[in-house]
DNA sequence: TTGCATACATTCAGTTTTGTATGTATAATC
DNA sequence: GATTATACATACAAAACTGAATGTATGCAA
């Protein structure tokens, strides 16, 4: 049984990604052998050799799937449907911990990246990529509180770009918090308690903009 | 040269772990054969398993280190030598900072923990050890924050609870950030304003506490 | 100063993993 | 319907790592 239609070789591709995501999980990544995850994915290490070059390129094709889900919600934050920049952060990172809630793969996913992977060798660039999305965030982040402090919703005498970065390293605690501890409902609090911290006069009692 | 003095049998231990550190640190803690560590140690493999019992023995005397010089800093939180007990926080964030800019071999350790290690099997049990600081911090902050709340030096309706949590979201991200960006300029700007955010009326504007 | 435990070095056997090379049935192409 | 490229499975060789077993020179105690 060889030579699949292409469907079936797809199928084949998914289920080996499939396979290293939960054997990384289990295992660890550099724990993981090829023979191990050819065995989950009910193929021999064959099959992995013609879809990837080797494990760092299976990899970086699991990695894409997280990416993908989580890429757009970035965006999101940008985006000038609410009227209050507070709020778009605040929608920002209940989604963000949303996903981990409904999503079970791109959850595994960060934590294999967080705790099951030692930047090192050909991992190292890895690492820089890792630390993509925070460096996209800040930059995000600086924008939108520039554009609450104009609007007046920041409370008057912060920093907009400080108040960047003290969200920016409140997203990475909280991301660590919740893989680690599994409290959602501890995490929808902190968040409307982060951004709560910060909103100006104008409309500090009235959270009905979203 | 064997039998060596209960000084050089001592030096030797240092040295390995000495070694182990700088091993772990650049290629990884499962890439590191005791092989490797024994190379660098000048000293061979029998030497390691005469010392510790096996990689993972070693990496936790290692480990031991670090936990040495940064578990006084937590605890000196909770000291009464400050009136004001968010100057005694934000003095534990600033002394953080402080050792891993003064202390490179704190600094390896810490990044290897964070980056260069996976925490699966025999190692799993190392990750619950590892959050364990993480949990104190919390403990302690949620202590402090309520006897700042008691003498009105918290912010009028910030729950001490909350910004317990708030705070140490805040520790792991500035971590995370000064270990990979190596800002350290920008860390105690950001501690600083973290802290500002919650003083009270009392003394807003006196920041002389310390 | 004899004897023993110490502090290693050296050697060995066994397992695991990797990359590649080769075999092969079949879907796709013409 | 013959040919060809595909999508794997199988087999092989080489390297790396581990734990244990053994060898050995010497500090130290009696």
């Amino acid at each position: 049984m060889v030579r699949k239609t292409k469907a079936e070789t797809e199928r084949t591709r998914i289920g080996i990604i499939d396979a290293a995501r939960r054997a990384f999980h289990e295992f660890g990544v550099s724990r993981t052998s090829l023979e191990k995850i050819a065995r989950i994915a009910g193929v021999t290490r064959g099959a992995i050799y013609w879809h990837f070059k080797n494990k760092t390129e299976l990899f970086h094709a699991m990695r894409e799937q997280a990416l993908n889900h989580t890429s757009q919600i970035k965006f999101d934050m940008l985006s000038e449907d609410v009227q209050n920049p507070l709020d778009a952060i605040e929608r920002f990172l209940l989604e963000l911990i949303e996903i981990l809630k409904n999503d079970p793969s791109v959850r595994q996913i960060f934590e294999i990246m967080l705790w099951r992977c030692e930047y090192v060798g050909e991992f190292a660039p890895v690492l820089y990529e890792a630390l993509r999305p925070r460096r996209d965030i800040l930059s995000m982040l600086k924008i939108v509180y520039e554009r609450a402090a104009n609007r007046g919703f920041l409370r008057p005498a912060l920093d907009p770009e400080v108040m960047a970065y003290d969200t920016m390293f409140f997203s990475t605690g909280l991301l660590n918090f919740t893989l680690s501890a599994d409290r959602l409902l501890q995490a929808q609090e902190s968040i409307r308690a982060h951004i709560a911290l910060r909103r100006g006069d104008r409309r500090a009692n009235d959270p009905s903009g979203g």
